[in-house]
DNA sequence: AGCGCCGTAGAAAGCGCTTTCTGCCGACGC
DNA sequence: GCGTCGGCAGAAAGCGCTTTCTACGGCGCT
């Protein structure tokens, strides 16, 4: 019933092979045959059979891209600046000329396991890029059994670009680039900021723990205090709470941190998101921002200069790292030296940090 | 290089067609021989070949999820919750046992184009089911190829559903089910509250002209203002200005609405997001929410709740619609009588919206 | 004039799986 | 005790494409 690529070669008077050919454009065809052969194909409409030519040709046009929260604009900015890089632009032709990609998301949920299980699928469908992106879970069973994977994948031919997110420890070599944030020197920044205004108890509402990106926001945090001798490691320890990347652990973790210490006069959030959430608590309980607590986010997403007030934060260039990796992925651009490249961090300083208030 | 259906078969004693059969749990196969046969599989870490089994069975486990903007949670919202109902929850055995899809979004940034590009790309891979999310252009050329693009699909046996989008003019039948959100419902009592609480003069930052849910929503507004008697047509076009859905568009269409009709006492926004934008173009004209003109957004995303102030907004329940198409689009659940199935939209009066200025 | 070569098209062998059709074997019925 | 049936496994024919290898003209060259 569906029309397959011999229905497009009798009809255009030459073997199925010169069809293949045309679409593929890897081959000299004849312009004259070539144009019959186009014109085969619109006129029956024919759409190439993908699983056909992927089992054939051994390589697909799918890539993945595997992010923890769709929902969450962190991923969203940067999904949607590597798929942009991946053909989809124009208009698809019949064949895979021009190496269009079919780049599609997967949602992990922040899931080990269903990390896991795209890998799989990814796996099954032969893809010919995986990216992956944000957070990686410190458990060493889960970290060995990813990196495993990948370099499975890797063997079968699928490119392999991390973003975001660190280099594997177990098979370095399975990817073809990773490009970690800063975490650490963004986190560090922005402690240096606060504890330039004169704060010197700052809370900090961190991310989910066991995640590489809350550890390494927290070791820049920590290395800015204990540069400026401020506080021990008791007390910064007392004064973090952690949670998932959501408004409402923000909002409770704000609450809890004024509980344990009423004398607090700033608040790291662990994300912009979090941040908006420490600030509603903040303002329920009577203080304001900065005036009374200064508030800092990280990621510098678009809402956070809209904020009421708006937010000091650190920008990761989320929609330049995407792309980079989509290019990555794409084979489009060359891998940096030794397959790391570090994006920075840097400090945007807006309304919602102020000097401490005068005692 | 790659281990094969028949590796895993030999090395299991049996023939290959047993080992298909144990991976798809379709036919009858004794304890034992399973048993032995997974074992294989396990040892040889052995994962099927997607393309292979899609050629041969006709079918694929893929299911595409097509979403205008991948970085606004409206959107991710209803996409992730298609997907959670999409298997990948729980380890993806070897084969394809349990139905485990595939379920990948794909991020058409609004453009018809890329709509029909992915489409295409979907086709060809001959996708299990297709979720068209989102807004369509009222443009009459495009609707006519997707709704005959979507037909073809449905002929080879692709399931197709509309969430947040209006039924097919052209082949209605293409669809297991269309969603559509009761926009027009939602903007009337939206703008009924404004009405009720005494405000006349209401200026709308509206979403993009030519789309259906930008339209709907406006015949709502138009419909109400009309049913109370305030304003005539040239007036509302006259505060009505058109923009995407973002924040940006929120500002700077507010200032616009502010030339046109100083004397405004409410905006409703096309979206929250924009809304948003609105208020702080409002902020910064020195003009108070609610005490000096009223914002209302639309959607009820989270983030509208801890806005300051607080967003009156039209909920839309994304993710149980979401959820409800996942399970349309995978056959879990009976599609509804007559194919379609409109989803309610609910006022949330909160605190962004108060009584007009005495005068 | 003959040789070889380039440019182009066709034949055909798979790619790795699913699935019908066939066949074996033990159990059960009469 | 033999025929028959049912439960399970194997053989083999594709699924629709890609790609090597082969074939065929016509051209330029010697």
């Amino acid at each position: 019933m569906p029309v397959t690529l011999s229905d497009v070669a009798n009809r255009a008077k030459v073997s199925p092979a010169t069809v293949s050919r045309v679409l593929n454009g890897n081959y000299p065809v004849a312009a004259a045959t070539r144009e019959r052969v186009l014109r085969a194909v619109d006129e029956l409409d024919y759409v190439l059979n993908g699983p056909a030519s992927a089992l054939a040709a051994a390589t697909s046009d799918l890539v993945g891209i595997l992010v923890n929260d769709i929902a969450d604009p962190f991923f969203g900015i940067m999904a949607s600046a590597a798929q942009s890089e991946m053909g989809g632009g124009e208009a698809a032709g019949p064949g895979r000329a021009g190496g269009e990609k079919l780049a599609v998301v997967c949602n992990t949920g922040g899931s080990p396991t269903r990390e896991l299980t795209y890998l799989t699928l990814l796996q099954r469908q032969r893809a010919a890029a995986v990216l992956l992106t944000g957070d990686a879970v410190e458990d060493p069973a889960h970290s060995a059994a990813v990196a495993a994977k990948l370099a499975r994948l890797a063997e079968a031919g699928t490119r392999v670009v991390l973003c975001g997110r660190p280099p594997l420890a177990a098979h370095p070599d399975a990817v073809v680039a990773a490009l970690p944030f800063d975490n650490r020197g963004g986190a560090r920044a922005l402690t240096e900021h606060l504890l330039e205004l004169g704060h010197r108890r700052i809370g900090h509402v961190a991310g989910p723990a066991e995640r590489t990106t809350t550890r390494h926001r927290l070791e820049g945090l920590r290395a800015a205090l204990a540069a400026a001798g401020a506080g021990d490691d008791r007390t910064h320890r007392r004064l973090t709470v952690h949670g998932p990347y959501d408004r409402r652990s923000g909002y409770d973790g704000a609450r809890e941190l004024l509980r344990r210490d009423p004398e607090l006069t700033a608040i790291v959030a662990a994300n912009d998101t979090v941040a908006l959430g420490v600030c509603a608590a903040l303002r329920e309980a009577g203080l304001r921002v900065p005036e009374d607590v200064s508030v800092a986010g990280f990621d510098d997403l678009p809402f956070s200069a809209d904020a009421v007030p708006a937010l000091t934060t650190v920008r990761l260039p989320l929609h330049e790292a995407g792309a980079r990796a989509g290019r990555l992925a794409l084979g489009t651009e060359e891998p940096p030296a030794g397959r790391v490249a570090a994006v920075s961090a840097r400090l945007v300083v807006r309304a919602s940090t102020g000097a401490p208030p005068a005692r």
